[in-house]
DNA sequence: CTTGGCACTCGGTTCTCCGGAGTGCCAGCA
DNA sequence: TGCTGGCACTCCGGAGAACCGAGTGCCAAG
């Protein structure tokens, strides 16, 4: 079939143009592929694929370069994603274990990302929202300071410290905790503003002020609080982007400053082991339209609790990429699984 | 006095260079600058001060550049601290306020001393070691689970999770929990270690299994685990050193990944408000030879807490960047003061 | 539908040339 | 003794010009 040829063609421009950088000709495609066709009949099939704007030449007689829908195709109909050789898996598990709390889970994870993939590694912290309240904490700091301490089952710790304008006693602060813990332990955390609603009835008119500071930042730590924590490595990776850092490099530097963004990026997906490439401007970020994304969600079994990821210039290695993103997400969500 | 001349000479080069990161000739700078002197008059004061190794020329016939020494005798002799407009000042303090912890205070800060410099800033979080201890807390969380949380004084909170081989019933951990606390409680952290040395031997043959468990990993916090973690922001405005990625900017960059050289990076000193200023070659870490870095202990009054600095082209902005790190210690160290 | 051939395009490299900015040095002057 | 104007010299960097080569599109033949 000639489509069927067409294809490899693309793939083969794809695969030569992430290995050298540099636009492919039909000559050269042809000594480096086995096609079985001459140069000429390369040359037919790839003004083909550029009318149906697959692939590209920067300037007249240059060879083709893929463009983002040329990326897009090879991603989903002309790639498999690579699986890690067993020597990457086992180096993976060696680097994961020995951990000894959640932060160092995290970064140990965002950095071997970068270093298998070269590129630009995105780990989120566990998402609060989406886990289950292991233990609360009410520690008095001082007659009208409170510190609440908030445990998911993830490993993530939140604490706020809550002034109250009236003196709450020692007394009315352990009851004050232990209503609250039979109300929400081993909740989840979306599920938490609905069961302490009424809490605050339970109390007199004279303690009442106190406990509704106490219980709005609770509501506030849970549920206003959406901003979740992103830790990112191997920014000295984009050196791949080549040397033009102000036309390249550092729009990408000040759109991963910004921890909003990188939420964005890192994609919303509900269940895990789905990969999520995003390429080109199919980002809607500005300044990344020439970066792709690859995220994938991780939490235990089939539970999303957070995403991880990378960025990358478009002529990335789709495959491999797509494998060491794929890996680590698997590790990790078993390291927390097991830390649990 | 001619010695005189050739200093105001020095001050004049540094910052032509700093203003336009180009070799300044000697025509030019009698152009900007009142020297009161002519052109060749300069040019004899230049070839003493190339003499003396405070200026070089990159090529024969170019103007001249400030060498490492010629920074160094311009920040120690020839500049002063240039302190931050009252507008900026206000600035700072709003940017600052309302910060809801101290995960908030650091970035906040963090990024506002990026963005005064114009450069990547850096700060460490409160040393754990050298705060006090607020407050400690036992959770357990499961019969041979325990959940050990540390709060210090600075609003920094460790937690670590202990496993025991031999259950811990909630009566001994309340005992425990109570004891710890009245023994460390306002003890600074290093001075915890000899503090809880004997308390094991309070409790029976039976509890002192998991009792040890707890206290060692107690003193790992303290002690062990010197780990302390930084933050930075800016990586986009490396911009600043010019195109040259690979040469320049990259090994900056993969030197900004290790925790350690960071940490290194931001020094020692002891007492607050003394700015330290390394430049070029002063700092040992490879790959920052061409970088200078500016950092400042901050605190509660005279007691340092951590440090926070900046890190920069050679050839930048001294009076202006060592004023703001400056400021933003001062005002770092009395949010934290305040909060207290 | 494929293929070899051929004319054409055009970006990148190399080379040369030239201007301008800068220097060092010297002789004269306060 | 130190400052100054003048002058010859150096050399970087930009502007052209020329050239090479990779690549294309198209056509006619198989």
């Amino acid at each position: 079939m000639v489509e069927d040829r067409r294809l490899a063609v693309l793939r083969a421009i794809v695969e030569d143009y992430v290995a050298t950088h540099e636009p492919v000709g039909s000559r050269s495609l042809v000594e480096r592929h086995s096609l079985g066709v001459s140069a000429a009949t390369i040359r037919n099939d790839m003004a083909a694929l550029e009318d149906e704007g697959l692939i590209a030449q920067p300037h007249t007689s240059a060879g083709r370069v893929p463009t983002d829908k040329g990326y897009r195709v090879f991603v989903d109909r002309l790639s498999e994603v690579k699986p890690m050789s067993s020597a990457e898996r086992r180096a993976i598990g060696n680097f994961l274990d020995g951990a000894v709390d959640l932060d160092d889970v995290m970064v140990r994870s965002v950095r071997l990302l970068a270093q298998l993939t070269r590129q630009v590694a995105l780990i989120q912290y566990p998402s609060l929202t989406r886990s289950t309240v292991r233990h609360l904490e009410l520690v008095g700091l001082g007659p009208t300071r409170v510190l609440l301490v908030l445990i998911a089952d993830t490993g993530r710790v939140e604490q706020r410290v809550v002034e109250t304008t009236v003196a709450m006693p020692d007394e009315l602060l352990g009851r004050l905790r232990a209503t609250l813990i039979s109300r929400v332990a081993g909740l989840r955390l979306i599920d938490v503003a609905a069961a302490v609603g009424e809490v605050v009835d339970q109390f007199t008119e004279d303690e009442r002020i106190p406990v509704t500071a106490v219980v709005a930042t609770l509501l506030e730590t849970v549920v206003e609080r959406h901003e979740e924590r992103v830790t990112l490595a191997g920014t000295a990776n984009l050196a791949a982007f080549g040397e033009d850092f102000n036309g390249a490099v550092r729009p990408v530097l000040e759109a991963l400053e910004e921890q909003m963004v990188l939420l964005r990026l890192l994609g919303e997906s509900r269940s895990t082991d789905t990969l999520t490439v995003r390429i080109g401007h199919e980002n809607e970020v500005a300044g990344l339209s020439s970066t792709s994304v690859v995220s994938v969600g991780y939490g235990r079994g089939d539970e999303v609790v957070a995403h991880l990821g990378v960025v990358g210039p478009t002529h990335m290695d789709y495959p491999g990429t797509m494998g060491a993103v794929r890996a680590v997400a698997r590790y990790l969500g078993r390291t927390l699984t097991e830390q649990q």
